[in-house]
DNA sequence: GGCTCCATGTAAGGAGTTACATGATTCA
DNA sequence: TGAATCATGTAACTCCTTACATGGAGCC
């Protein structure tokens, strides 16, 4: 099961019944998870599962678009008790961050450009960090989309903090 | 050009020249970089970046193996240092982490088996930060390396912090 | 009647994974 | 000479992306 699809069936568990649809406007609307869901991503997932018998279908009557209500199985919600509770070592590592990467390689550029660049990293940071800090001010969001929210902004403010390390680092030498 | 490519390229104006096998070697060795670089990703990889004219190989001489040595070339190099430079928006953006994914869920759980699995994830957390810290115990890591590990470390750190927070916020739920 | 949103899906293509496959070089 | 390492690569598969395609439902 990839990450995309226990996503999925875990909102269906939380949220469900719901339509494709409906699913994939929960992931644009969200910040919490990066997911897209983009309609070729969702509809052959959804066909895998309810292959693999972790999602059932119910068509709405009298809809000729086809609507079609989503659950998961009891099967499925096992599935997500179990992706839920496992805790592989995996998860617990650093993820991958594109600022992280190209830190490594600042010392390509000529002296001038690094600390630029740098200055850059840190304005992005700041700007997302931003951004959350607007989406949560959102009376809308629930408790726990607010937590998350605090945890990827938590993640962010390590980040800037260390960029400050690396202006240093990079004006020392 | 993906991550990848763009730090295979990078790697090369770094370290290079230096052939396939080495660049995977440097990938699995470092765990600054999450990058896996399989050898179905790297060698096709490299054809691709060839055609382009990014990448430029050199056979040795006598060596029948058909040893290659890759380099960027100009034209790569002028890549990378776009690539470093430019700071578009979403490398800013909160990383994708499993964890924090998970943790929007566990209101599916029995109230049980919640508290469990938090701690669970920060063992794993904490099992992540320390393998990193046996990692940059190595005194062959040289400084930007370490500088990368730090970055690492801060966030892993702060994500640590946050599950005490979602722990509370269960305990008190 | 027409616009917006709801709702489904496919097609082509990209990039990555694991597993398989082959053989040279080096060093003890 | 045999084992470990160096070194290249392909094949089948999975999943994701973007773009395309279709049409119903609801509302003014």
């Amino acid at each position: 099961m990839t990450e995309l699809e226990a996503c999925v069936l875990a909102l269906l568990c939380r949220d469900g019944p719901m339509t494709a649809y409906q699913v994939r406007k929960e992931f644009e609307r969200s910040r919490a998870s990066t997911w897209r869901a983009s309609t070729g991503s969702i509809y052959p997932l959804i066909k895998r599962m309810s292959a693999r018998g972790l999602i059932a279908a119910k068509p709405e009557r009298g809809d000729a678009r086809g609507t079609r209500h989503l659950a998961a199985t009891k099967a499925g919600q096992r599935k997500v008790e179990a992706w839920l509770t496992e805790t592989p070592a995996w998860i617990g590592d650093a993820t991958e961050d594109p600022i992280r990467t190209r830190v490594q390689f600042l010392i390509l550029l000529p002296v001038s450009l690094r600390r630029r660049t740098i200055v850059g990293m840190a304005k992005v940071t700041e700007a997302a960090i931003a951004a959350l800090d607007v989406y949560m001010a959102d009376s809308n969001i629930d408790a726990i989309e607010k937590l998350a929210h605090e945890g990827a902004r938590a993640m962010l403010e390590a980040r800037a903090t260390w960029l400050e390390k690396v202006l240093q680092h990079f004006n020392d030498a």
